[in-house]
RNA sequence: GGCGACGUACCCAAGUGGCUAAGGGGGAGGUCUGCAAAAUCUUUACGCGCCGGUUCGAAUCCGGCCGUCGCCUCCA
């Protein structure tokens, strides 16, 4: 199995620390707004790649921590007078929601920032003493690149190509070269009731911290992947490598793994430019959860994704594909035999799409694989029987895929609103107007049927129904 | 200026030296059907941005050009 690790540009075998054990760091959601399908996105890589892994048989412990508080949500809380919880509550919520919608796995554990202050001072104190952290007038701290020689090595930065910025003049909190980046920030009065009283000073952590503090509480000062968006390559994992290691003195993290952009019309979409697309908004267009997830999942993780409403069409569609093919399974005969080849191809297909995904999670080609099984099981169906042994053979083959996938399987909500006796009444008194030729009232009550969700299926073998 | 990604059919998208260039959506045609719908089958790129080069052989390697996008500032 290999993986792109962005630190070395190149796909590596894989080789867990602890054999049989994965130790997973991913960058989560800053909760001062609601996450859109960006975000969700590379949530989406990362739960691919969590069950992939469980798939080749590791045991995972899965860390993503939650950022709920930043400059931003101080602005805000201080504006309304809100506390840091009561402005952040909502949010995280809402990210829970949309997790179990986009049925996207949760982590093992999900840290939040404030509730790390103290690991996080211990880490800065630790620096202070080495010397590599200094502070300025304001009680603000800042790491010092230039006692760490390997700053810039994750986004291959020259030190000295690095300019000066014109920020840096107008720069709130004082610090000695434009890319020395703050560990601390000195309490500010408007940042009002936001701050912490602590050994190091009063105020609150830098951004970048809270990722080096919480992942090294709960998976060690090494580990085996760290994930994010490719927009944190530079500077959050660049200076959380500075950080940990500069602290630890030992290797931060094996494989960096990021996941390239969706973008919306050829551009990135994100909070600051406002052309948000939310996952609650998709639902009520009455686009299914699990086309929004198959969308996602459906284009490589390192290749930009363009999202469009077309494709989420495509990917109802593709998805119904799913649905008719288990569907026509039910179609089977109690013989008992099994067929040596749906043995051969279920074998061959579930080979060839774990060939696939060992090669850097590609799931464009596993997925050719899965459609190219349903493809040459609806052959051998045209010309043979399946018997019910057939069909759980086939069934049982789908469902490791989607143990992955999370998306063959998937339950719609309207699922359980179906009252069966009524159904299987008109289809009678239909197929009564059927037996009497008059189409009319049997065209009638299919329309009707229809328009309540349910579509009839005639077949030689008499008349079933399917849930739209 | 520094770092980086990408350009394959109408759309999305695999393929990184060698069988007839996966797969999905769409289109076209057939089967089935009372008719539909659905399903299913078949079909849909002599060519992979352009121009050169290396090679017996390139979408795939090398060089140049054109185009699109991203990071370098908060961002998944």
């Amino acid at each position: 199995m290999k993986f792109y690790n962005t630190f070395t540009r190149r796909k590596e075998v894989f080789k867990p620390i602890k054999k049989n054990e994965v130790k997973l760091y991913s960058c989560g959601p800053t909760v001062y707004n609601f996450a859109h399908i960006g975000n969700f996105r590379s949530f989406i890589f990362v739960d691919i790649l969590k069950r992939y892994l469980k798939f080749k048989k590791y045991k995972v412990k899965h860390v993503m921590n939650i950022t709920d508080v930043d400059d931003k949500i101080i602005k805000k809380c201080s504006e309304n007078n809100f506390s840091l919880e009561e402005y952040t509550d909502k949010y995280k919520k809402a990210f829970f929601d949309d997790l179990k919608t986009l049925n996207i796995q949760k982590a093992d554990i999900f840290p939040k920032a404030t509730a790390h202050i103290s690991d996080m001072v211990i880490l800065i104190q630790k620096l202070l003493d080495k010397g590599i952290a200094y502070k300025t007038d304001d009680g603000s701290i800042f790491f010092n690149i230039n006692k760490f020689p390997d700053y810039g090595k994750l986004q291959k930065l020259d030190k000295d190509q690095m300019k000066k910025g014109e920020r840096v003049e107008t720069d709130e909190y004082g610090k000695d070269s434009a890319y020395d980046f703050a560990l601390w920030k000195g309490y500010k009065p408007k940042d009002g009731d936001s701050y912490w009283d602590t050994e190091i000073g009063k105020g609150r952590p830098g951004w970048h911290i809270e990722c080096s503090a919480m992942s090294a509480k709960y998976l060690g000062e090494t580990f085996d992947i760290h994930t994010g968006g490719v927009d944190l390559i530079f500077p959050h994992h660049e200076n959380e490598i500075a950080q940990s290691e500069a602290a630890n003195g030992k290797k931060f993290v094996n494989y960096w793994m990021h996941c390239e952009y969706l973008g919306l019309k050829d551009s990135k979409m994100s909070k600051s430019l406002g052309n948000t697309v939310y996952i609650k908004d998709l639902i009520k267009k009455n686009y299914s959860a699990r086309a929004i997830r198959f969308v996602l999942l459906s284009v490589h993780y390192r290749q930009k994704l363009n999202f469009s409403f077309e494709q989420l069409d495509s990917a109802e569609k593709t998805l119904k594909k799913f649905d008719d093919f288990k569907y026509e399974l039910d179609n089977v005969e109690n013989s008992n035999v099994e067929n040596e080849k749906i043995i051969d191809l279920s074998n061959k297909m579930l080979q060839n799409f774990e060939n696939s995904m060992d090669d850097d999670l590609n799931i464009s080609a596993a997925l050719g694989v899965v459609f190219t099984f349903l493809k040459q099981i609806n052959k051998f169906k045209s010309t043979n029987k399946l018997s019910n042994l057939d069909r759980e053979n086939i069934i049982n083959s789908l469902k490791k895929i989607d143990n992955i996938l999370g998306v063959i399987f998937l339950k719609s909500e309207k699922d359980n609103y179906v009252d069966e006796d009524k159904i299987l009444k008109k289809i009678e008194e239909r197929n009564e107007a059927r037996k009497n030729k008059d189409w009319d009232k049997a065209d009638k009550i299919r329309d009707e049927l229809l328009k309540s969700g349910i579509e009839l299926v005639d077949r030689n073998d008499g008349t079933t129904y399917k849930i739209k």
